[in-house]
DNA sequence: TCGGATGTGCGCGGTAACGTGCACCACATG
DNA sequence: CATGTGGTGCACGTTACCGCGCACATCCGA
């Protein structure tokens, strides 16, 4: 048995249209196939066997999309909250207009999904924050390029580097493994050289870490805390961290944690407007 | 009335949860919460006022995800029936161990598509294809860097273009905007430059384009045909252009759009096993 | 010309998911 | 201690989706 031609075609359309909407309810799809019911259910079902979509109650997902990265899939959601809190005030510091260097990580990542639709040039080694401004006409993006780290999407090594050393950004957003007394440490050989790089073409470092970072070291120093203008933490930091962030010159903001149902900042406030 | 500490906490988790996942059941949240199932559908109503997340019937639909690239989105899924036809024949005359470059483009995105999960060494500069390879282990992914395109998702201009001219490949998949006597023809004057410093990169180069852009011309001339050693296409394509190939030296290989049943080829049979 | 195969639409019963109302619990307040 | 309020879980009736079987339409080969 072969199968007929418009019946191909149609699942050709059928396909094309769950992969440009990521999701499709099936009475959508009836209605703009022209076909019944039972025929897209049938298609659903042969596409599902191929693997290409996933069916569920009420319609159907398209699977061949995005295959998702380690490091924001296994990350626990524990921390999130405190991420979240932190990523709100640092996109808070930095102003449209700005030229602004992201570092991979999910920190990082939390603050660019706050600065999408900002008027800003943005410059990254990640492959999760590019996705974010890539269809962002509002922005420019620049992306480092090399070889890229399966586990964590950013791009890595010497050709990184010499791109960054040829540019120069107001502000560089930088994320960190462990912070200690010696400075900022990373768990990545390649990243911490790239790291460096970064530093050197911004004209202001912001550090995002959660207070669980402080006290921590990591495989290699990347600057000396002396080197970081910002640090954004949650208030979950010690005093004694707070002196030492002092001690170096380095200016501190605090983010409250969620603690008093004070964060709807990203949010859209709903809950409370919905009450009143 | 102010949102309860846990209240607020479980929401985020739940976030998360939809976030990392891309969709979610409903009773996969009740049984990773800890909650009832009534509880979940509140909260869910909540984060969907808020334009968080948007739900279906069975389960939640993650919102804040990724807005999507104009190309792939607006393109008719017209020729998508000979783009994937083509793909396949392309991905064919790949060989595992290979190190390919990939260009941007839907055809192109096509081909990659069917590469996932080959042993390859992939070079590419449009961001699509790079995360079709990010999270996969079984292929080494270089992305180029540079300015990026908002409208194609692709890196642009001297960066990308120096990093090419320090790498060689194997193999590069190349697309096109119109393909005339004079030879391949682009819409954007930088990534032609890039194009041809792909060109100069590799071994072999392969040409994808549907019968459509044959006799076509563009704004800018990036190879002469004769610098092609293969176009691979659909069987649209005139007599009189399968002579010009011919004549220019390149290897024509011609793929048989869906017209007879007999593309299953990318598709896994699935339908002829069901019914044997 | 006559079956067989294939694809499609329609209708049926079954069931899974939905929304709502209500009772219970925890906590804060007078 | 009484009382009000927000949050949660359970149970109900209702909706809508699902899968199956059957009938018809079309195409093809015997």
């Amino acid at each position: 048995m072969v199968m007929s031609v418009q019946n191909h075609e149609r699942r050709g359309r059928l396909l094309d249209l769950i992969r440009v909407r990521g999701f499709a309810a099936l009475e959508e799809l009836v209605r703009e196939l022209g076909v019944s019911e039972s025929t897209v259910r049938r298609d659903l079902d042969a596409l599902e066997e191929q693997g290409a979509a996933k069916r569920t109650h009420g319609g159907v997902l398209y699977a061949g999309g995005m295959p998702r990265l380690a490091e924001f899939d296994e990350r626990q959601p524990a921390h999130w909250a405190a991420k979240r809190a932190i990523a709100a005030r640092a996109a808070e510091v930095i102003s449209d207009g700005e030229t602004v260097l992201l570092d991979g990580g999910t920190t990082t990542y939390e603050v660019a999904r706050l600065l999408v639709g900002r008027s800003l040039q943005v410059v990254t080694n990640s492959l999760p924050v590019a996705n974010l401004f890539a269809s962002e006409s509002r922005s420019d993006l620049v992306l480092l390029g090399g070889y890229v780290s399966p586990r964590t999407g950013v791009c890595l090594g010497p050709y990184a580097n010499e791109l960054l050393g040829r540019l120069h950004v107001t502000t560089t957003v930088l994320s960190a493994a462990g912070i200690a007394d010696e400075g900022l440490f990373n768990a990545h050989l390649l990243l911490a050289e790239t790291e460096q790089a970064m530093l050197r073409a911004a004209g202001r470092v912001i550090v995002v870490a959660d207070s669980s970072k402080f006290g921590r070291k990591s495989l290699t120093l990347v600057a000396p805390l002396a080197e970081i203008d910002a640090f954004v933490s949650d208030d979950g930091l010690t005093d004694d961290w707070k002196a030492r962030i002092s001690a170096a010159g380095s200016e501190l903001i605090v983010a409250a944690i969620p603690a008093e149902a004070e964060d709807d900042r990203d949010l859209r406030s709903s809950t409370r407007r919905r009450h009143a």
